[in-house]
DNA sequence: ATCGCTATTGCAAAGGGTTGCGATAGCAGG
DNA sequence: CCTGCTATCGCAACCCTTTGCAATAGCGAT
């Protein structure tokens, strides 16, 4: 019988989350328990947390997190590329975790529903930015707002 | 000799600022002092402000000035349609004064420069996303980050 | 001019996020 | 294993913004 296959990413042995540890020695940084407890939360989940959502869940690993030493510790992460930042339609941050395909966000103001914007409608934004300014988008790091189809007046 | 004609609105003798206090007592709401004094601020400039700005103006006309009561008079002033809240890159408060015709923000992570989004390329993402998904998008509201052709690595 | 209703204020506290600083503790080397 | 350098930590303080609450003060009516 085969070994199976995993479904994800996460599921697989491999992730980026198993170098993290030596990537950071390597860059001459130091490898501390804080850094693992919040790596071991990072890889336990996908897709988007929200800073305190990550030192609540830090907590509940190490009663004694703080959270300075955690936004710190995600500032790191960022510049190793495992983390990126963005912000929700009220300004706070949001965290795109592992983030290889990153997207935008749409919020409407109306029902409050949040969604992704697809691959090709981010496509139209970021080419037409690029032909008339020669600006290169990065449309992951805000919640554009608006009125979704079914809240419009 | 014929008066002279005032070349932008700010400098003419009508502005919707001349009826911010009919407008608030016609609401059922109360003229106050501290009211006047961020209209008289509001008054005073145009383009965008800092939540932060705003408060440090009103301290230098009045020394009591509280935050709490700026920022609750702001959102009285923005349901009348006086003022309209954004946010910078640093998901920070801005306010645009007057917003007759909104726009969007480009701000360039490599310079920290920022742009006003020409209305030609901002009906081009208006457009993609109302056609896409029937989202109608208030570009105005958060400040879109990327890089300026001057700062392509 | 006075009265009463209630909108508004100032304050204090709290949540989200950043930063300077002295103390701690990784980790490389002997 | 011990030592020393210095990256990192925890803390306290601060900035930005919101909210509950008791006291104040608009303003319409008498
Ligand atoms: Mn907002
Ligand atoms: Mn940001
Ligand atoms: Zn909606
Ligand atoms: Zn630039």
């Amino acid at each position: 019988m085969p070994p199976k296959q995993p479904a994800t990413a996460a599921e697989s042995g491999a992730s980026p989350w198993d170098e993290a540890a030596e990537r950071i020695r390597a860059s001459g940084f130091r490898w501390t328990p804080q850094r693992r407890t919040l790596v071991e939360v990072l890889r336990a989940r996908e897709g988007h947390v929200t800073a305190t959502e990550l030192i609540a869940c830090c907590r509940e690993r190490d009663q004694t997190t703080t959270p300075s030493t955690v936004y710190r510790t995600l500032d790191l992460l960022e510049d190793l590329g495992l983390v990126k930042h963005g912000h929700g339609h009220d300004g706070h941050e949001e965290y795109h975790i592992l983030p290889q395909q990153v997207h935008g966000h749409l919020y409407c103001v109306g029902c409050g529903a949040t969604w992704e914007i697809r691959p090709e409608t981010g496509a139209v934004i970021v080419e037409a930015l690029a032909s008339q300014l020669g600006f290169t988008v990065d449309l992951s790091h805000v919640t554009i707002s608006g009125r979704c189809a079914g809240c419009h007046d």
